[in-house]
DNA sequence: TTGTAGGCGTTATCAT
DNA sequence: ATGATAACGCCTACAA
C-alpha cells in the first residue's frame, strides 16, 4: 500500500491535476461526470490528500498542542479527554506533550510544536497553582486547570472555593452542625480555596469548624486516618467530616469503620474529586465533589479554536464543580 | 510574534535562501563569517523552521501516531508516557488519538493520521485482549498490550501467565500452602492468564489452590470483600491471597482487618497492577506485581523507530513483569 | 564559497 | 468545464 498522489490520480482519470482537485474539494465547476471519474480513480489508488502540503498552502496545520506536566497526574487526564473530543469531530489533531513538571523540558516541546506550526496551544497543569505564563507566542494559547500568572491570558479553572461551600452546604442541609475539614498539604491554593469556601459557607449559618482548625496535612489515605483518629480524640461529638480528597476520605472511612462508628448515620462523610476508583467503591460509597475537568478540557478547546478564528479572550474563567450525592451523606434523622 | 521565512532570515544576512539554508543546517560549504551572519539573522527573527515543508521534501513528518482505546483506563497511560518518552521530543511528536473502543471513530482517526502522513502507528489496546488487525498500512504499527489478530503484525505484550507464576512463587517462597485466587472477570484473557499461571506454579508444588477453584468475579473491590467472606466460610485455613487485581485486593483486605485476621502474619496478600493508589497506600502496603507498562511503551516506540529505518519485525513479544514487594506478605515464621 | 533552479503535493488564479 | 501556472517554505543538485 503505497502513496498515491494527486497527480496520480488525475493521470488515472485523465484529467488535469488541477480538476483532480477540483472535483475532489467538491468545487461547483466540474461536470459531474468528469467528478464521478476522478472519485472513482481516487478510491481505486485509495488516494489520501497530503494534509502537509494542504498546510503550506492554507497556512493552517489543522494541529494543536497539548502541553501537560504531568500525565500520569489523574486531573490531566479528564481534560486532555475533553479537549481531545471537542477538536476530535472537527479537523484538528492533538499533539501530546509531557513535560514531567520540567521547564527544560517545556522549552523544548514548545519550540517542536511551534516549528510543526500547530495553530494554537493548549497548557494543562499538574496542580490548581499559578505557573509562569509561555509569555507571547505566535500562536494563541489556553491554560487550563493552572492558570497563567499573566492576566493577559486565558486561564480556565475549576472553583475550589465554590466547591468547598457546596460541601458544606450539603452537609448543613443534612442536618450536620458539628463539621470537621481534613485536608491536603496547605501549600497547594486547592487545600486554602476548599478549606476558605468550607469556613465561609459555615459562617453564614454562625458555625465554625468542629474542633475549630482546619486538619492541613497530606494528599494521602494515611493522613485522612491519621487526622481522624486525632480528631475523634479532641472533637468526639464531630457529626461530619470534609476531607480535602478522596484519597483523604478513604482514610477517614476506614478510621471510622475501625471504630464502628456509623456512616452516615452518626458521622457524614465527603469527599473531594469524585475518583471513581476511590468513591465509588468504598464503604460506603463517597459522596464527593466532581471538577467537571471533562467539561473544562472541551471549553478548553473551544476557547482555543474561537482564538484561532480571531475572537482571542483574557483572564481567568471559573468553572463549577458539582455535587456527587452516594452514601456516605445523607440526613440526620 | 510572527512568522518568519527562511527567505526573510536570507534577506536580513544579505545572502540567498540557499546559502541561508546551509548555514542553518551545518552545511560545511559556507564561510565561518556568512554562517555567523546568517545565525544571528535567524536568532533576531526567532526564525523556527517549518517543519512542513520539510516533510514535504524529506517525505518524512516526523511524527508518529499513538492509537488509543481508552485513555481514562490506567494501563493506557503509562504505556503512552513512555513511548512519548523514548521518541526525543526533537525527532518526533506525538498525535494522541483516543477512540474510545468505538471502530468508527478508530477509521475516523486513522484516516486522519494517515493524511497527516504519519511516519508510524502505535496501537494500545484497554485490556490485553486481541484485537482486530488494522490490515495492511503504508507506515509500520506496533501493537501494544493488546495484540493484533494478525501475526504478520508486530505485537508487545505482559507476561500475564509469567505475573501469576510470580506471585505464587513469592507466596510458596513465604512458607504459605494455602494459597487462594480471587480474581476478576473470567471473559479477560489477563484473567485467565493469570490463574492459569497461579495454578502451573502451585502444580510444580504439589499444591492445589485453597478452596479447590479460581474466584472469577468482577475487577473490584466489592468482589473482593464479598469473594474473601465465601473464602473464609468455606476454607478457613487459607493462610494467603493471590488477587488479580489491586482493587480486589483492597476487598479482600477491607475484610481481613474487619475479621481481624492480622495481614501479613496469618494471612498474606498479593495484588496485581501495582496501582499506586490503591497498593501504597492500603493497610498494610500491599505487596504485588507490576506490569512495566512505561517500559513497554518505550520498547514500542523503539520498535516502531526501528521499522520506520527499514528493519520490521512481525509476531508476539511478551515481557516480563515484575514483583513489588511490600508489608502485605512476609515470611510464616 | 555562493547563487540559481527545480521540485515536494496542494490549491488558487487565471486563461482557454 | 478544464488546464496551465504560480505560489506555500524548504532543500539539494548543479552552475557560477
Amino acid at each position: 500500500m503505497s502513496r498515491a498522489t494527486l497527480r496520480d490520480v488525475a493521470k488515472l482519470a485523465g484529467v488535469s491535476v488541477a480538476t483532480a482537485s477540483k472535483a475532489l474539494n467538491g468545487q461547483p465547476q466540474v461536470r459531474a461526470q468528469t467528478r464521478e471519474r476522478v472519485v472513482r480513480a481516487a478510491e481505486q489508488l485509495s488516494f489520501s490528500p497530503n494534509t502537509l502540503a494542504q498546510g503550506l498552502i492554507t497556512q493552517r496545520s489543522g494541529t494543536v498542542g497539548l502541553l501537560t506536566s504531568d500525565l500520569e497526574g489523574r486531573f490531566s487526564i479528564p481534560i486532555l479527554m475533553g479537549a481531545e473530543d471537542a477538536f476530535g469531530s472537527d479537523q484538528t489533531s492533538v499533539f501530546l506533550c509531557d513535560a514531567r513538571g520540567d521547564a527544560i523540558r517545556e522549552k523544548h516541546h514548545l519550540r517542536a510544536l511551534l516549528s510543526r506550526r500547530v495553530d494554537g496551544l493548549i497548557v494543562v497543569g499538574a496542580r490548581p497553582d499559578t505557573r509562569l505564563s509561555l509569555g507571547e507566542l505566535p500562536v494563541p494559547v489556553v491554560y487550563a486547570y493552572a492558570p497563567s500568572d499573566d492576566p493577559a491570558d486565558l486561564s480556565l479553572v475549576t472553583d475550589n472555593v465554590g466547591g468547598g461551600r457546596l460541601a458544606i452546604d450539603h452537609l448543613i442541609r443534612c442536618g450536620r452542625r458539628r463539621i470537621a475539614h481534613i485536608t491536603g498539604d496547605p501549600g497547594y491554593s486547592a487545600a486554602q480555596d476548599r478549606a476558605r469556601g468550607a469556613v465561609e459557607r459555615l459562617a453564614e449559618d454562625g458555625l465554625g469548624l468542629a474542633g475549630g482548625e482546619v486538619w492541613f496535612g497530606m494528599w494521602s489515605e494515611a493522613w485522612g486516618r491519621g487526622a481522624t483518629r486525632m480528631l475523634l480524640e479532641r472533637t468526639p461529638e464531630v457529626d461530619a467530616i470534609f476531607a480535602g480528597s478522596d484519597e483523604i476520605a478513604r482514610g477517614v472511612l476506614d478510621v471510622l469503620h475501625e471504630e464502628r462508628i456509623e456512616v452516615p448515620s452518626r458521622v457524614a462523610v465527603i469527599g473531594f474529586d469524585n475518583w471513581s476508583v476511590l468513591a465509588g467503591n468504598s464503604r460506603p460509597p463517597l459522596t464527593t465533589i466532581d471538577l467537571n475537568l471533562e467539561h473544562l478540557g472541551r471549553i478548553a478547546a473551544q476557547r482555543l479554536s474561537a482564538a484561532m478564528d480571531g475572537e482571542p479572550a483574557a483572564g481567568v474563567e471559573t468553572f463549577p464543580v458539582r455535587l456527587i450525592t452516594r452514601e456516605s451523606t445523607a440526613p440526620l434523622r
